[in-house]
DNA sequence: TCCCGAGATGAATCTCATA
DNA sequence: GTATGAGATTCATCTCGGG
């Protein structure tokens, strides 16, 4: 993999004779790390086990088995022994990391916490902590909690000092329709052809991360020529990424299952050109809202009595965003359907508020809302 | 603050006499929350300070470059003040919280890691981490990092097996387009008229949050007449959402002047009629009927023949209420499972009785015995 | 070739009353 | 305490096969 193209690839060659670029280093991570010269990585991107606590199986409610993420990689005694692989790992890239480097790191509730209190102990600075909404979670199949529909991202720079990181303000705002990048993004899970598929046409790796992700990560807070540590490699995304982006990488991987995918993987990626690195665009989608929300902001307050177009039913507003027909409570479109005896309803421009003498459809108040979350890509 | 017009209410005052339900304890929370009787508490809502009077500690003296083991110790040394009284609190709260109680706390990323380790260290149970993304957060000014444009809560059980909390999935999933509750919520941040604001015109509280996130809150995870604990109580943002959906709330707030101005926030709210906030009862608290009963009425006669909704499968109705399969005998849920090879089955959706030319599933006979039920209570 | 429906699947700490 | 069994529970997206 070579970026001999790459004026300032050139240079960071030069300067790091000893950096082993473009490559995945099979072993323990933290004695690989201890390998690498101090200072000489400009961004590092950590995906470490979860230590996810599964208890028993987990069933649809077809009955079909979730494939749940139960590999040894993922599993820790406890709390304590769980705190101890995290400082050695985070100590080991503090070491590696330039003065100027950051880190990032992604993690899910039950780990993250733990994640970012250590690197804070180990004298990391957060520069953010950035949210990664899923267009397409897992369902809650028990409907006993929120869907898990985000992961955090904690970004940090080596200590509170450190100055001189990258962050690419100007290129981020302008592929954001000219507003300042923020701290929650949005994005669909991996899957589809860029999911990575064994010889048995299962997935190859269980927590393979979208490309779309690590691309914003490596636009946002490195440059081209940079080089880019992922000491958990696994599938190679951070790899493939960063090759297409014209960044270096080093990988540091300890299944070699894992790591040979990830090397076939990079070798099959080409390289944007380089005037085409300079910029990734922003999709915007339109915002679904809840008619909770309606309410929730007062638009449409608890009690209100709604009426269809022509006054022939009526419903009255709950405080939890559902109506409330007699004895019957249901979501807009349920009890719209309820009362006329139908299977279907559009509750949004079925029912009505009374606004003086005319009747406005709740729709419009969603237009309120839409307007102010359109900041919220 | 009188909820006498509700049953609960009154109950919940006979139960637990001692709790000083509808007001505000003026002092520090640990001490006051001591003096609360163990196991009171539904809901705990805590937005806890993370400056203190540590914030002058947990920054860097200075900028010069020191070694970083120095550097690291310095933090510690700060962090673990934070950490004490995060501990000393957590437990405190964990100590008046009911069995099935739940917490929530809310933070940016100055604190929140470290209250997540701190509380998965004391034993609760995370449930979910909640973000609020925020549609008008604060810019950063200087263009050096993301725009900080959410905060995150996280939603906790005193322990891995508490089990029995409430969470009003159905009320949230109807009120939400009839798709289930996500974890990312979107509400502006608190300004305008709903800004409290002092004698001289600025705001009253530097933190006031939106009372539609605390609304949100109180209607996934309490019910009309719980008792809600909020340890740092400030503008009284929880008490006076508490009053208008027919919860109680107990604040511990040590700061005079906030005592007041929630006193006066909270003396002014109207409470919310008892419909608009009376909960529709879950399927998982409906009345339980057993099949036999829809049998023994004759609403499903011995000898019909049920079938799925395709047509594919078919059993025999027994006149004790089992169902006949061939020469096997079961429950409506057994033999559901075993025609279909799975492992469970609900056989109130899965079996189906002819009427006409369509099918009907039997769990509509269910609803009949029910209404009959409604009456006779 | 295109359309449609059925099936599969994703970092998941996923029940509860009764005996 | 534990064991048992009733019965409640999913959204967006992609793949594949048949018409």
């Amino acid at each position: 993999m070579a970026f001999q193209r790459n004026g300032a690839a050139l240079a960071a060659r030069i300067d790091a004779p000893s950096l082993p670029l473009d490559t995945i280093l099979l072993g323990d991570c933290i004695a690989e790390l201890e390998k690498l010269p101090a200072a000489s990585v400009d961004l590092v991107f950590a995906d470490p086990p979860y230590n996810l606590q599964l208890q028993g199986d987990l069933r649809r409610p077809d009955q079909s088995l979730v494939d749940a993420v139960d590999d040894a990689w993922d599993q820790f005694e406890s709390f304590q022994a769980y705190d101890a692989f995290t400082r050695a790992w985070l100590l080991a890239v503090r070491r590696v990391l330039k003065p100027t480097g950051t880190l990032w790191v992604i993690g899910s509730y039950h780990n993250i916490f733990r994640v970012g209190a250590s690197l804070q102990d180990l004298g990391y600075w957060i520069l953010n902590d950035v949210v990664w909404r899923k267009t397409n979670p897992m369902p809650n199949f028990r409907g006993r909690r929120f869907t898990n529909a985000h992961e955090t991202m904690i970004w940090a720079s080596r200590g509170a000092d450190a100055k001189g990181y990258t962050f690419n303000y100007e290129a981020l705002k302008a592929g954001n329709e000219d507003l300042q990048p923020r701290s929650d993004w949005l994005f669909p899970i991996c899957s589809g052809a860029e999911r990575l598929k064994g010889l048995d046409g299962r997935k190859a790796h269980p927590t393979q991360k979208p490309e779309a992700l690590l691309a914003r990560v490596l636009l946002s807070a490195s440059k081209p020529g940079d080089v880019v540590l992922d000491p958990f490699f696994g599938s190679g995304t951070t790899g493939a990424v960063a090759k297409r982006l014209g960044r270096h990488f080093i990988g540091v991987e300890r299944d070699r299952d894992y790591a040979a995918a990830a090397t076939a993987r990079i070798a099959a990626v080409v390289p944007e050109s380089e005037e085409s690195i300079a910029q990734a665009p922003a999709k915007r989608e339109a915002a679904r809202v809840a008619f909770a929300t309606v309410v929730e902001r007062g638009l449409v307050p608890p009690g209100t009595r709604l009426t269809d177009e022509r006054g022939r039913h009526e419903a009255i507003v709950r405080a939890d965003g559902t109506l409330g027909f007699g004895a019957v409570i249901g979501s807009i479109h349920r009890i719209g359907a309820i009362v006329q005896g139908r299977e279907a309803c559009n509750g949004w421009t079925f029912w009505h508020v009374a606004e003086g003498r005319t009747l406005k459809p709740i729709d419009a108040f969603r237009d309120v809302i839409r307007a102010e979350g359109a900041l919220a890509g």
